[in-house]
DNA sequence: TATGAATGAGGCTTCATTCAT
DNA sequence: CATGAATGAAGCCTCATTCAT
């Protein structure tokens, strides 16, 4: 999987060329907006989180949107490299079933949980869902249903996405929810 | 099936004990939050969207939270209006047909569609999932499964469940989506 | 000593000419002002401890200033009648002994108490002294030195209240006041 | 008197580590707290009488009640220094002719006058009296009426600050109080 | 680059007062 | 006489943003 790796590069070379004090105040608003919402961070907040003045969010990302766009940017290729295992896996099967584990490996991994909680806390705070940001993996999940010979793969691809928008939902909100009956369930569903 | 009737008259008997303005306040609080946010929409521009003067909203409802609640539990008992028609269903199928079109009917009326999206956004905003909203549907649905012979009548429901989740999510977010498609497709997966 | 009596009946009267409610006012202002100050006071507040709706302060005092004039007047009136028994004394020594020992009555008595020490807080919440209320007070006591030989008996007089003015501040606000000791003291430094 | 000195030197140096605006805020609010009272000066008054936004007092002193707490603990210095010069006399005569001239020298400074106007508006308006910040010159007038052969110097000494005490009273409320009578009689009561 | 004092607009809330009933 | 819904001004405070250093 070069491509994994050529993108994981990339952002180490962006991430070098940030400021030690701008990649602070990055980290800081992730878990701030995550936790808190957006509305109800406020820069204040950001910088005392972050160890930084409340000048400097307005110098490096000019204001406060700036500051929410960046993390969203920052955001789009994280999600690239999450889902760059799926999407060039070659066996159907495979690729199904790698993509019904995603919300477990979400699970195992508090950083990439916080980061997928903002990613849907901001969607209804603002109101934009972002979709193209999905399409190679609808795309793929299409391709794999097609293979299988499932009548209609662009819906059921389509599908699995809105489900795994549900799941989210319930793993992220619902206190009690019990992700790994619901996942293993939809694995016997796919007979896989 | 008279409960729901019952519960219906009840409602607009106290309605009309509430003061015109009273609800006015509540109106324009549901439709601002619904597509501001809770913390997006402040309480001078509830009382200019409902023709108040902005202490009203104090004096009856103690403060912002206090207004957020009446909302909320107003929309308890709406919430259990809108599903007594499929609860109360005795054929299965019908009972999961009319379920799969419960996101249609809300489509239909603004009002109603209103009151979901804030259902979803203020659930985001404030991270309560509210899972016992949702029970006696999971039940209904549960034993229609069952009734109809599913292996795993209670995961079916609750995959149905989560569906919904899903489809809020697209539909109340996703500029583009095609609702009917996705409901018309699930109908044809569950051969109703 | 008919004055005090006259004045006593023709309070009564007053009193029986009041509707329940408006003096219901009267006295929830009184230990309202007292304890947490004019400003501090709201007449919502008031409404509630008096058991009364808001309106009706307004109906019956005009304003939050016009009750708080009633209560002002009113407790001329109290204080005539409460120094009555000093200034018509005929024997100067038992006089200033009275007169010494009116802070113990003061303090004898949880609603006397509470009185004078609205009148106190009113004081520098308004910055007016009121000294006309005094003025017979200290004439009394200036013609009680004088007969008891003291060269300054109209500074003696003055010198004395001062004493009470002091001696009220201590007793109010400082938790851990010895009243005794310091009036004993007085006591023997007036040879009395 | 050395320590007098010093601590007006640093004095001197710490307020000039403040900033103009702070300091500006100080005393807009010691001058308003003074003659409107506490609950009375509003925020934004205060701002406007300081020629600074309002804002800015909130930056500084966190909110009304720190600005409040910064000008009593900066009055409990400024108290130090304005007795220092009494305590520390040795010459028992002297220092009860100081002390009983303390009012004087207060009313000869506008400034000075204020700061003791709010020390004693708050003292009734939070009902806190603060015995500990006069025990230092109870302390030092004891001693000198023991030297002077009083036979209860301690009483003696209490005494005379309750008359304090009650000049203050008349001294900022009343407001054709003759001052300088009432001193000068004082005087030769206590033979100076 | 980095700070933090400073601002003005706006947020939530309380208050005295009015008025229809 | 009595209520309590309704108002508008003001109160305290927070916020995003600017700017001199």
């Amino acid at each position: 999987m070069p491509v994994t790796k050529d993108v994981l590069l990339l952002q180490v070379i962006t991430h070098n060329r940030m400021t030690d004090k701008k990649e602070k105040i990055l980290i800081a608003a992730l878990k701030l907006f995550a936790n808190e919402g957006y509305n109800a961070t406020s820069t204040s907040k950001i910088a005392k989180e972050a160890g930084v003045s409340e000048g400097l969010i307005f110098r490096h990302f000019g204001n406060k949107e700036g500051l929410r766009d960046a993390i969203l940017l920052d955001g789009e290729e994280k999600a690239r490299i999450f889902f760059a295992d799926i999407i060039f896996e070659t066996d159907p099967q495979e690729l199904i079933r790698k993509f019904l584990n995603l919300s477990r490996k979400v699970a195992e991994d508090q950083e990439v949980s916080d980061f997928w909680k903002l990613q849907y806390k901001l969607k209804w705070e603002l109101e934009v869902y972002g979709e193209h940001k999905m399409e190679p993996l609808e795309h793929a999940l299409s391709v794999a249903f097609s293979k299988m010979g499932y009548p209609e793969p662009a819906l059921e691809a389509r599908l699995l996405l809105i489900n795994l928008d549900g799941i989210a939902t319930r793993y992220f909100l619902q206190k009690n929810f019990d992700l790994d009956a619901v996942i293993s369930f939809m694995h016997t569903k796919y007979k896989l």
